[in-house]
This record gives C-alpha cells, sequence and structure tokens, in this order.
RNA sequence: CGGGGUGUGGCGCAGUUUGGUAGCGCACGUGGUUUGGGACCAUGGGGCCGGGGGUUCGAAUCCCUCCACCCCGACCA
C-alpha cells in the first residue's frame, strides 16, 4: 500500500471526547472515528488489526473443532419471550418493530437463537456434541458506554456454543475452549489472568473471565500470586478467620453516641477497632426489607447477597431513608440488629456469629449498644459469605495473602447446562430412546475490546506498539526526500521485494518531512521501519524496531534476514 | 437512572462575567523557499457560535426548553 493513497486521518491533538490511551491513539491514530456515543467506524488501518484478531480467534476455534456459522444480529420476540429473558435483559437490548408491528431485537448474545436453530436437525445423542461459533456485530443499549470500543454499545464479538449429551460432555467442552482461549490470547500477545467469575445473567452455574490486565480495566480482580487462584471482586471467596472468642459475654449496654453515624465515627468515640462493630446495612430486596449484619471493617458484596437471596441484581437496591427510619425506629447511622420495630429479615454474616460483645446500632437516635452478642441478643440467618474480597485477604486456596489488580474482560467461557435447551425445547434421544435437554456451553471473546486491550498493554508516549501479529502492516518503508531520484528508486524496490516475501508493506511516500512520517510510523505503531535516505546510493538503509526504538544502518541486502529474525521472535511465519 | 462538566470551522481552544454582529493555533487551497524527528514566507477558503423559543434596537454572550458528548456513581458479557 502506498501512504499517499490510503485513508488515514491521523490526529496532532487529542480529541476532548477520549480519556484513557486506547481510546485516544486509535481516534489519532486514523483507525477509528465515533458515530455516535458508544458506536464506531473502523478505518482501514483499525479494520486490519480487526481482521487480524478475528483470523487468530477463527484459526484456534477451528482447531478445538467449533464450526463457523452466521446467524442475523436480527432476532424475533418469541425466542426471547421462550427464555423468559426479553423481560430480563430488560433496556439494555435494543428493540425494533418490522412493518407488521412484530417485535424484533438486534442480538446482544445468542443463545436462543443458537439452541432453537439447532433443535430440529439435533434428534440423537450421535449427533453430539456439536460446537458452532460465529464473528459478529453485537447490540447492547449500554447505561454508560465508554472508553471506546472497552464499552462500546456495538461491538464485534465471537460467541461459541456448545452442545452436549450430558454434564462430562459440556465439562469436556468448557475444557477444550478453554484450551484455545489460553491459544488466542496468548497469540494475541495479551498479558491476562483466567479468573473464576458470577454467572449473572447468563444463567449457568460455572464461568470463567479472561482479563486482560489493565489499569483502565473496568473488572477488580483478586488473585494468588502463588497458586493459580483469581477471581472477579464479585465471586472472591473472602476467607476471614475470625478466631472463635472465648471472652465472657459482657452486660448489654445502651451507649449515648450522639451524631456517630459512621464506623469512623465509632472508632473514635470508642477507640477501638473497627472490627468489633458490627455493620447494619437495609436493603429493598423486591420490596422487602432486608438487613444485613457484617463485621464493621469490611464491606458487604451484593452479588454474594443476590446469589444468596436467589433474586437478580435489578431486584435489590439499598434501601432509602423513609425506610429504614421506619424500620429502625431511628435516624439513618442507629440501625441495628436488636429490637427493629418492624419486621425485617436478618442475614447475619458467618462471621459475627464467632465474634462477642460487638457494638451495634441501638435502633434509636443517637444510641448504640455494647456487649451485644449473637444468639443471645438477637438472630438471624447465618449466611456463610457475604463479604467484599479486599487486597491482603487469605487465599482460599493455599492460604497466602491475595493481590488485587484490574483487568479488561476480553473472553469469558459459561457452563449454561440446560437453562437454553429447556426453554426452547433442544432435546435429543439418548441410547435408551429417552429424550433429555441438550446441555450447553457459550464462550464469547470480545474481538473490537481486545483491540482496545492490546493498545493499552502496548503503547508509550507517541502512540500504538503493535505486536507484529496483530499489526495493521508488518514493514513500513519510509522515504526521506521524496524528490530524490535515488532514494524513490530503492524504497520502490524494495517495496517490491519485501511483498514479493509475502510481507505486508506500506510505503511512505507522501510529500511530507521526515518528522511528519516518522511520527505518524510511530502514532500507527508499525513495528518495523526501513529507512531510506542520504545512504540510498550506497545502497544502506536503517532498520528500527517500533517496540525498542532501535535504529541501525545495515545494507538493503540485509534487510530480509533482520526481518526473519524478527518473525521469528515473535514466533509469526511469514 | 442520580451527580458534575462541556457544546464556537476537520482537531485543540479563546471570546460568555460586563450584549454591539466571531478570533487564535493546527489542518486545508495557491505560489515560492525548504527536506533526517510534527519547516518557513506570502496569500486564500471555510463557522445559521448544538437545536427551538423568549427578552432586546441588537444575543455566541441574558432567560426558558430540548438535544448531544464526556466524567463519577449505579448497572453490565
Amino acid at each position: 500500500m502506498k501512504m499517499s493513497k490510503l485513508y488515514m486521518p491521523t490526529l496532532r491533538e487529542v480529541p476532548s471526547e477520549a480519556e484513557i490511551p486506547s481510546h485516544q491513539l486509535l481516534l489519532r491514530a486514523g483507525m477509528m472515528r465515533k458515530l455516535v456515543s458508544g458506536i464506531y467506524s473502523y478505518l482501514p488501518l483499525g479494520y486490519r488489526v480487526i481482521r487480524k484478531i478475528e483470523d487468530i480467534v477463527r484459526e484456534e476455534m477451528d482447531n478445538a473443532g467449533s464450526q463457523e456459522a452466521l446467524m442475523s444480529a436480527i432476532q424475533p420476540r418469541e425466542l426471547w419471550d421462550a427464555s423468559g429473558r426479553w423481560e430480563n435483559f430488560g433496556p439494555e437490548m435494543f428493540k425494533l418493530k418490522d412493518r407488521n408491528n412484530r417485535d424484533f431485537c438486534l442480538g446482544p448474545t445468542h443463545e436462543e437463537y443458537f439452541s432453537s436453530l439447532i433443535k430440529d436437525e439435533i434428534k440423537s445423542y450421535k449427533q453430539l456434541p456439536l460446537n458452532l461459533y460465529q464473528i459478529q456485530t453485537k447490540y447492547r443499549d449500554e447505561k454508560r458506554p465508554r472508553f471506546g470500543l472497552i464499552r462500546a454499545r456495538e461491538f464485534i464479538m465471537k460467541d461459541a456454543y456448545s452442545f452436549d449429551k450430558d454434564e462430562e460432555g459440556m465439562e469436556n467442552s468448557y475444557k477444550e475452549m478453554w484450551e484455545a482461549y489460553d491459544k488466542i490470547f496468548t497469540r494475541l500477545k495479551l498479558k491476562y489472568k483466567v479468573v473464576e467469575g458470577d454467572s449473572g445473567a447468563m444463567g449457568g452455574n460455572h464461568s470463567h473471565e479472561y482479563m486482560a490486565m489493565s489499569e483502565v480495566g473496568e473488572g477488580l480482580i483478586a488473585y494468588c500470586d502463588k497458586c493459580d487462584y483469581a477471581a472477579t471482586d464479585e465471586k472472591a471467596i473472602v476467607v476471614y478467620n475470625v478466631e472463635e472468642s472465648n471472652e465472657d459475654m459482657g452486660k448489654m449496654e445502651k451507649v449515648h453516641t450522639p451524631n456517630a453515624t459512621t464506623i469512623d465515627d465509632l472508632v473514635d468515640f470508642f477507640k477501638i477497632e473497627k472490627s468489633r462493630f458490627g455493620k447494619a446495612i437495609v436493603y429493598n430486596v423486591s420490596g422487602e426489607p432486608v438487613v444485613v449484619i457484617i463485621p464493621g471493617d469490611r464491606e458487604l458484596n451484593e452479588t454474594k447477597l443476590c446469589n444468596y437471596l436467589k433474586v437478580p441484581e435489578h431486584e435489590i437496591e439499598m434501601a432509602d431513608e423513609e425506610t429504614i427510619i421506619r424500620i429502625s425506629g431511628a435516624n439513618k447511622g442507629f440501625t441495628g440488629p436488636v429490637g427493629l420495630k418492624e419486621y425485617a429479615k436478618v442475614l447475619v454474616d458467618s462471621r459475627i456469629t464467632k465474634m462477642k460483645n460487638l457494638i451495634v446500632g441501638g435502633n434509636e437516635t443517637d444510641y448504640h449498644l455494647k456487649n451485644v452478642n449473637y444468639g443471645r441478643d438477637f438472630n438471624g440467618e447465618v449466611v456463610e459469605d457475604l463479604l467484599l474480597v479486599e487486597e491482603g485477604d487469605i487465599c482460599p486456596k493455599c492460604g497466602i495473602s491475595l493481590s488485587m489488580d484490574r483487568g479488561i474482560e476480553v473472553g469469558n467461557i459459561f457452563q449454561l447446562g440446560t437453562k437454553y435447551s429447556k426453554s426452547l425445547g433442544a432435546t435429543y434421544l439418548d441410547e435408551n430412546g429417552k429424550e433429555k435437554p441438550i446441555v450447553m456451553g457459550s464462550y464469547g471473546v470480545g474481538v473490537s475490546r481486545s483491540m482496545s486491550a492490546i493498545v493499552e498493554q502496548y503503547h508509550d508516549e507517541h502512540g500504538i506498539i503493535w505486536p507484529l501479529i496483530v499489526a495493521p502492516y508488518h514493514v513500513i518503508i519510509t522515504i526521506i526526500n521524496n524528490k530524490n531520484e535515488e532514494q524513490k528508486e530503492l524504497a520502490e524496490k524494495l517495496y517490491q521485494d519485501l511483498k514479493n516475501e509475502g510481507l505486508e508493506v506500506i510505503l511512505d511516500d507522501r510529500n511530507e518531512r521526515p518528522g511528519v512520517k516518522f511520527n505518524d510510523r510511530d502514532l500507527i505503531g508499525i513495528p518495523i521501519r526501513i529507512t531510506v535516505g542520504r545512504g540510498a546510493t550506497e545502497n544502506i538503509v536503517e532498520y528500527s524496531l517500533r517496540r525498542d526504538g532501535v535504529n541501525i544502518e545495515i545494507g538493503a541486502d540485509e534487510i530480509m534476514d533482520r526481518i526473519k529474525d524478527e518473525f521469528k521472535r515473535e514466533d509469526i511465519e511469514i
């Protein structure tokens, strides 16, 4: 490709709408443009990267025995009514009507569609297992799109669905996808961790997320540096060992604590550590009040609360002040488990039951109670673990302390079970002629999101540093002085030679000053640069690598060997 | 959906407080000089100042209203 013809609208200045590096750089490098919030166009350079990511995904999926297909992005409402997700997905779904007023949506995901697709053809255990995938544009009307491609409303995703006759088969499919995903993200050169996830709205009971490590990631993960334990902050099991206290139970007393409404206030007032308090948090769960008691030094994990109560996330919210006053008879900040004025379900984190002589809210404005003990002074449903993980918590697997980091979710794998096959009627006959629901799994890779994640991990103050395997072009040949015939001729010759070697080459033949060409190359991140300048008469060129800034003079005949070394280093075939 | 911020030429911004008919840098056209890390000189084109309504002799500027975009939170594969 000759750069003088390339549609590559680079920007010198950072568009004010972009906050994080990948968003800024993809715009500045002329790789994409925004249409409206959360919806982007891929320009020629950016789309080449997208296609390279897709090709890697494709190869590894094919290798894992999955078969590519392509569904429509438009789906009829009936499919979603069958699984109950027309309502459950709610406003996240882009909905539309046809001329006959029939409801459709733009597919946010395709579990229903694929289940329905295969149910008429798959009738026997002999046809299982089966694994299908597609690479397609997905639509989710996010509440708050942000960070460019990282949280977009239209995005490119690879989604795959496995169909097995039983749990064991599904687990095997899951493992195969896990391995394929490891290969994909390794080839994409992403630094990532596989973490246990909460299954959330997708249903099913077992899932893992592939998190590309990044400070700007929206996902918080807890992981162990010693063993392989890693989980999202929502899922991480909190090991918070409270010794069974053998303190004597003191006499419960009311203490005047004017205006002490937070744990910090109380620490100041009582001069004892946070963990001696019992924190009461009031929730509104499907309209019913629920009081949760946890240790004063910890935060509540809403996901665990939802999972325990078996309600979806959108069914719970923190209670408003009015409700708190009504059930506790006191202002906010003085709620406790003893002597609630109105009935409310009380949930107690298991650690609370082992602690003695707690200080809790008195359910009377400006009063707390001390020497409060579970079992003697109050009761409630004991829940094993309702806490949010914290840095330094103990690894549930090996016992050393956990670290926490941020990541961008670039892939996920779910063991779905029979939720969709049952609701859509996807069944088969087993060896005994008995009808059974197909056991499913679903597996996603965020293709466009991965592009952003790569830029987050590979950039510097000058621009993007594409790994060779996803770079829009492998090599750029930069002509220093366009009017110098010798330089032009040599550059042109090298351009043809390298193309003939099977390389993807771009020739910067623009009538620009060298500084502009160098800066654009740094911005768009082409890995290898061949500079044709003053040495052209002696067949000397410069060889430069974007990743480490190396810039050395070599003979033109050495170029191919150097490039081959670089490909070998990156473990890629030309 | 709650809180905050911003909308002025393709991009980045000033002008708004105190109303007087729009400006700067970059980019772009033309001519010339340049050519190893975002050149210089000259000259030129481009803006219903986010939309609608109002106040006023007069509105980018004041008032009302709607919209878009961004950030924080909530939420989410």
